[in-house]
DNA sequence: GTCTAATCGAGACGGTACGTCTCGTCTTCAC
DNA sequence: GTGAAGACGAGACGTACCGTCTCGATTAGAC
């Protein structure tokens, strides 16, 4: 979240309530305007706040945005789907199905975009968004090692370095896909993207 | 280029050296200011030009950056390295060196941002950018074809299909790789990437 | 006025009836709204102007106020009525009337409260509103001594002091009765103050 | 005072020493930061006392700095020097002295003004400020009837009349003096102000 | 060599959002 | 029930850019 726990005992609590509200509302702004033409007024606005409220909390259009999107992540999940085929292709549909929610859409990039000159911005992005998505890479690896079919990986240094390499595919493919060839990521291109993923570029019919 | 030639005989024609100074001034503020601060007033100050010089060109910041950015991939090229997995790390090494520049990085993903809700700038960016990378992984392809490397693809639209998704699997780790994950895709990365795309994740050492 | 001629050769002049509208929008607001509600939004609003256009000739409230005040006094006039007695009677009236006026009564002493903290300001008053009454009292003067109502002043200094000296008796009599007892300066009030600031207090009946 | 005592006969009781406290951090954050630039929230820390305390004794900062300027004029006296010029003269330096203090010049103004449209702002400085200084002109005129100096009212109507005329012009030439022209009321002044308040313009030399 | 028309620079214009400030109220906990 | 602390809704502040406009001053090609 955006409070460090300022350890502040006295004085009037900040409204909990009041923080839903502003991110849903950022949600809403974000699906009807876009993230260019999103005003923190009109956020604050919509959520029936202050403008100050809403500064009082975060410090900017692209801190609100990001904690706004993350929420949108809670959802991902990796059931076990018996296979690692499987299971890559369940984790990618439902990325995929976040990434066309058009909310996420306008705001993902624009906060990557500003996370190229602003460290603490894409370290917060790394905590709210990226990590989460890391974690399932990593289950999703463990799971397949212990069914065999991913070797095991002996050294933890390799191991990371592959870990990334795998999640900068995967997620990589799916969000150039999405917002930058503009095409649906659906169950025809999840499977063919597996396959390649899976066996290689070479083993294509 | 952005200007239409509107067919205007008569009065004074445009000065080809302001296009230039204009797009040069909008890369170096790219460079100091990113995205989110570069200010087309600023661009026209460093160009030596005036506002109305800037507007009688471009339609606003988006549409200038994009041209702006584009020339950076002017320098993307595909020699025959003889196989293609040398081939692919040629490219991916000089895509990554483009997206590592300071002027690249905050522009490219805000423009993608915005296009999300802008088809006209998606376009843009599609014949100005995004068709030029594309062009390489069709070229490579081919020529794997021809090597022998890639069995042929018979059915134009399960080409084009192909082609799509090798080119999203490429840029997208690129890119992910970089401005998202904020680690540089150096020879290491580029050849086990490049490793895996071939060869599929099961095959690791 | 505010501008001092800047001496801008080249770019688009400023319009001369944004200022004409921008005062007597001015004026229109502190009658509605008196100083302490009226905003520079609303007067631009009012004025059909942007912001921008009010600030960039004015530096803030009060300087905006003391211009509009200012040309209400632009009235007062010292016609020849025969006597000191008559002239004075008729100016402190024509003064008396300006103050009635609610643009005046609250803008001209919240500007004249800023003044005792802001020498500038104390100076554009200066300038715009007192040296206008101040000529008055010198004319009236000169023209009571050709008449020999008052005995000639000899020593330029002492001149200049016991100017200073009648203007505050009279300007401060008439403001401290309009604004501080907030009673009118009618008729009978002005006779009775003519007669003691000739013949003094102890002249009475 | 601010606090019509609602007899309240249980609870904790009201701090006399905030009262005390709160005009003086008025007076001392008049003296600092202006009337314009005085904050209640500022003047709160000042006297370490909460927002709320302040809000529950004065309804706001007009009201608040007619309490803490009025006490100021605690010190006026009328002493009996012997003449009636020497009375006036004692007076209005001493009245000059009070205006020439600058958490006085700041002020009195800024609630003047704001009076003209705020009636009970109005009655409140007369109560505090104005019927102080004006039992001193009753009381003197009282006294130099005594002498024989000025003859006697026989009208109350007439008397009540005159006396408003006399503080008129005592005090609105002493604040004009003081606060528009900006120039000392010092004793060379007084002594010319008193001379032609006594014995007329027409007197001079 | 004009003429002529679109260009150029400069900068003011009406707007709109910014992020900050102060207002006066409300809510909590401690006394 | 009062006090300090501080969050709250409200709304003005003055600034920054936006994209458009109005200027006077070039500048080239058409005549």
């Amino acid at each position: 979240m955006q409070s460090r726990t300022p350890a502040s005992r006295t004085g009037r609590p900040r409204s909990a309530a009041a923080d839903a509200a502003i991110l849903a509302a950022t949600r809403a702004a974000l699906v009807e305007l876009g993230w260019s033409k999103l005003t923190l007024g009109d956020v604050a606005t919509r959520a029936g706040v202050a403008k100050t409220t809403l500064y009082r909390r975060w410090a900017g259009k692209h801190e609100l945005v990001v904690d706004a999107v993350a929420e949108l992540f809670d959802e991902l999940e990796l059931p076990d789907r018996g296979s690692l085929a499987a299971d890559i292709e369940g984790v990618v549909l439902q990325f995929a199905s976040i990434l066309d929610r058009p909310e996420a859409r306008s705001g993902l990039m624009a906060v990557v975009a500003e996370s190229t000159r602003d460290d603490a911005l894409r370290e917060r992005i790394r905590a709210s968004i990226v990590d989460r998505q890391m974690r399932l890479v990593l289950e999703g690896r463990a799971r397949a090692q212990c069914r065999g079919e991913l070797p095991p990986e002996p050294d933890p240094a390799e191991s990371a370095r592959t870990g990334d390499l795998i999640f900068d595919m995967v997620a990589g493919a799916v969000v150039h896909r999405t917002l930058v060839s503009g095409k649906p990521a659906d169950e025809e291109w999840v499977r063919s993207f597996t396959r390649v993923l899976l066996t290689g570029l070479a083993s294509q019919q």
